[in-house]
DNA sequence: TCGCGCATCGGTCTTGGGACCGATACGGCC
DNA sequence: GGCCGTATCGGTCCCAAGACCGATGCGCGA
């Protein structure tokens, strides 16, 4: 059973989807939200499988909620749903973190199709927006890998990654060469790195830079 | 009625292809190719709407004669259907300009469905493929600095921004030290970088990492 | 034939990077 | 009060990195 959180401001869209989906066999409804903060609580709250969500609400938009909801818990799947489609969402929804992005047009047993798909972990477009982001085609991959280093050493790891010196670092961050040596040395023992260059290569793989 | 060139190596995947095609109603199989040098061919003389096309094929592969149809035909879609969901494949297809990628178990239902959004001038992609597109999406490359350096230095270049050292690569290219700390300088001089994490931090803007 | 770019190799020399040792100070926590 | 993590700083030692010098052989085009 898939637990799907419907979050939209029209009280009207969210009665419709709770009924599309609460017919469809495996899913079910357990919370609405009217506002992105609503969702933001509600997905805290119940842990649904999958946010149906739409872009533009009141407090928080869609695409804040969702930067926060998959921030917070990585196994919820976001699929937004928009009347819209423009360019801004698409690209700040994908950019926050959600799996998905439809139009409200979508035909429903298509919808139902789409969330079965999302809900399997991976990630569906609309067609136009598809178009677009092949367009725009520039790659690149990974995703963050957690790094379990202090606020001071991820601004020295950033500065690394920049390709400064230690000196410069030193310059730059207003303190001395030994401090930034010792930085660097328990970024290279915690990230496992044999030379700087990997901190680059780590920096880069948790999208740093 | 959308007119269909059906391009792949076996006969019997060709023959499935045309059956269900030929059932759908608006389309018509107007050609058929064994090879990627017999699609290209077919196009330039059917001037097919769509090409279903196969990327495993001998004499000349699906994304070869994709670039090749695409560039001489830029009405004529490209809609890559193959067994195998590889990364270079999806790449490489849309690179050379496909308009959608799908996988052979796609259902009938689906293929001809996606056949007309395809046709329609929209894009479509097999979810996987989307998901990949999506997670390199969401860090983009700054798109810039063609690299003007011999194949033997970005050879070594791709090693140095993998992290290995002078020794590793001498080691990696069966040459001595003297050779690859010659061509790490002449990478130095030529990308305009002062350390080896400038050149790390080039291959990644140049996406040859 | 000569020149040129490329790949290959060797040497010397300087310097930055990094390991490893030490230390102090501050703040939170039990 | 004592402990621990974090940030700060200093010193020594070793070695990889990189600059700069030299060289040879090969293929290619003028």
């Amino acid at each position: 059973m898939i637990r799907v959180l419907v979050a939209d401001d029209q009280a009207l869209i969210r009665a419709s989807f709770r009924r599309l989906i609460s017919s469809a066999p495996g899913f079910q409804v357990v919370g609405e939200a009217a506002t992105g903060a609503q969702a933001v609580t509600a997905s805290a709250r119940d842990r649904p499988d999958l946010v149906l969500m739409d872009v533009r609400m009141p407090e928080m938009d869609g695409i804040e909620a969702t930067r926060r909801i998959c921030a917070d818990h990585p196994r919820t799947r976001v699929l937004m749903v928009t009347t819209f489609d423009l360019d801004e969402y698409v690209y700040g929804a994908l950019q926050a973190g959600a799996a998905g992005f439809l139009l409200k047009d979508t035909p429903p047993a298509e919808l139902i199709r789409s969330m079965n798909v999302i809900a399997s972990g991976e990630s569906l477009l609309a067609p136009t927006a598809t178009r677009r982001l092949i367009q725009r085609f520039v790659n690149p991959p990974s995703r963050a890998a957690r790094l379990d280093i202090t606020e001071r050493e991820r601004e020295v790891l950033v500065l690394v990654a920049r390709g400064l010196s230690n000196a410069e670092i030193a310059q730059s961050l207003y303190v001395s060469l030994s401090t930034v040596k010792t930085h660097v040395s328990n970024l290279l023992t915690k990230l496992d790195a044999r030379t700087r260059v990997h901190l680059v290569i780590a920096a880069h793989k948790a999208h740093l830079v």
